[in-house]
DNA sequence: CTGTTAGCGCATTCAG
DNA sequence: CTGAATGCGCTAACAG
């Protein structure tokens, strides 16, 4: 019933191992028994049987992209970008030739998820593995990542973070593309604080996770070089509406503490954390988001409490997606190349880029800024 | 080196046999003998062959979820929905039990590696397809995909439509959830019209696409049932900036022609169609998006002309993305429930839900009425 | 309920 | 440059 390498060998009058040869384009072969064989596989309409393929060879052309929430933007870009660099501009014929299958698997967040995904690809033998975004810090985690990434580099699966910084006992077999978060967080801050303001809030992601604390460790250090850290008052630990903690981040201060709200990143979380934050202190003049996402959100918190952005009080983000030039007022944030490191991350896994000396690259943040963010009143 | 099948049938002190039967979980073992022979795969710490297992058994685990541009969460939120019905929700050991590998591919959009996708799909055995959004509606693509897919369902996976209509000459071989387009449309443009408005823009998505299509048509049949859809002049043909051209939808008059200007879905060409819209008729009073980003570009050329909406004239978009609601004012738009269709569609893939009659199911769509929106002056 | 036996379709040694 | 033979690791009949 259905064609097989077999039948395209008879067809073409050539043996098995020829057409294999003519196929995988890896091997000496004549010009005109190649044309005979490619004319052999289009009349039959062949298609090769990838499961047989990547049993006999021992490697499949899988290349999987695990996203932390690909209804997010952010990843949406990075994923995009380096499935342009793995799946080929194809020959526009649709017959797929030697190109890569790149998929994105997406693990919601959830450490066992994320297991899970790279145990589905050890199972199919992939050829490489992006990893992008944050990465959870909980040692069990980290200890089963580092156990398992392991194994897939050993099998010969070629690893790559993109936007997550190397495990901490990582070895050299992979190649990291991490974002300068605690740079562009600080420099942020120092905007806000170069503006004029004293009292910031700040709405940061989800507790535990790489990408969280190295935003809210760049705002502290802000603070702290302009000596905004001490604390008039000993502000007591409490959670938003979300079933966050306040954040108890290293450099926090008791003041701090009580100016950090943790939540999600997403709108939702942000527009709560923020009602939150303003009960909390209500005289905060500007509050940095954990990013765009979140930022929107507190922008609808803020003047749903009637007041204005950024003339009562400023607000920004991180990311610089899309849509954060469209808000309005046009968002202050942190622009960060998600799609030139997407597109890299996918060379790096397809080998057709040197991994970064040392294996780990810094990618620049830069600071965007726009009109959501200004001098504070008085 | 590594660990088979058959190493964990020794370590059991079974046969290969079992060892398979208890990993796939469909045939009945003994429980003392599952027991024994999940231990040996945890000792051993065994990872089944996916390539070896998928040509012994003529399928995959694999599900391939196909998207038009993945950075936009118009594909994101489906495409991660299906993801949440597909991959299931791990067993929290990361050991990967009976769950699909659902993977998603981006087609830029192009026809081309839509096939080459599907290709690789078919080359991989793939358990299911799922297509989402809008399709390309030219003859030979048409043609050939129906001539893949065909081949697809013959060789067992299942092919599910999500947000896109079914092919023409489609067999009942798949499911297709299909989004009432032209029905949003349509009572999105009503509303404007019953508000007053007389003189209505459409920045449309596309040509070639059924969503841009159907949108459109409804837009026009609202138009028409009100009488607007006279000539006042005869509008000449004429092209938008980033390369789009007139509409020439079967309903077009003239003057709707040269109220419609055709772009990609995307922010930029929204604000660059927008601005092409309101040189060619500066009388319009309204502006219909073809979708939620290009409407937010369409707010952005309105407001850098000077205007604003919706005193001055009115934005609406389609989709109601997450972001909708936070536009300032917020968007009248038309809601879509992706989300749920995405799940659908995975439950569908997964064979975990029965297909609608017929095949094939319309979505309902939701007109959302916002601040984007409102009477015109005078 | 469990073991035995055959391939699944292809990539690769080796010869020629 | 090409053909013949071998086995990748597993599942699916069959028996028992």
């Amino acid at each position: 019933m259905t064609v097989t390498l077999a039948d395209v060998a008879a067809r073409a009058r050539v043996s098995p191992a020829t057409v294999s040869r003519v196929l995988n384009g890896n091997y000496p072969v004549a010009a005109s028994t190649r044309e005979r064989v490619l004319r052999a596989v289009d009349d039959l309409d062949y298609v090769l049987n990838g499961p047989a393929s990547s049993l006999a060879a021992a490697t499949s052309d899988l290349v999987g992209i695990l996203v932390n929430d690909i209804a997010d933007p952010f990843f949406g870009i990075m994923a995009g970008a380096a499935q342009t660099q793995i799946g080929g501009p194809g020959d526009g014929s649709g017959r797929a030739g030697g190109e890569k299958l790149a998929v994105i698997c997406n693990t919601g967040g959830s450490p066992e998820r994320e297991l899970t995904y790279l145990t589905l690809l050890q199972r199919q033998r992939a050829a490489a593995v992006v990893l992008t975004g944050g990465a959870v810090e909980n040692p069990a985690h980290q200890a089963a990542m580092a156990a398992k990434l392991a194994k897939l580099a050993d099998a010969g699966t070629r690893i790559v973070f993109c936007g997550r910084p190397p495990l901490p006992e990582g070895d050299a077999l992979v190649a990291a593309l991490a974002f300068d978060n605690r740079g562009g967080g600080r420099r942020l801050t120092e905007h806000l604080i170069s503006l004029g303001h004293r009292r910031i809030g700040y709405v940061a992601g989800p507790p535990e996770r790489t990408t969280t604390r190295h935003r809210l460790e760049g705002h502290r250090e802000a603070l702290r070089a302009a000596g905004l850290d001490a604390a008039p008052d000993g502000g007591a630990e409490a959670g938003s509406d979300s079933g966050a903690e306040a954040g108890g981040g290293a450099a926090g201060s008791g003041d701090q503490d009580r100016l950090t709200v943790h939540g999600p990143y997403d709108r939702r979380s942000g527009y709560e954390a923020t009602l939150e934050l303003l009960r909390r202190a209500p005289d905060v003049t500007a509050i940095v988001a954990a990013n765009d996402t979140v930022a929107l959100g507190a922008c609808a918190a803020v003047r749903d409490q009637g007041m204005r952005i950024p003339q009562d009080i400023s607000v920004a983000g991180f990311d610089d997606l899309p849509f954060s030039v469209d808000a309005v007022p046009a968002l202050t944030t942190v622009r960060l190349p998600l799609f030139e490191a997407g597109a890299r991350a996918g060379r790096l896994a397809m080998g057709k880029e040197n991994p970064p000396p040392g294996g780990i690259a810094t990618i620049a943040a830069e600071l965007m800024i726009r009109g959501s963010t200004a001098a504070p009143r008085g």
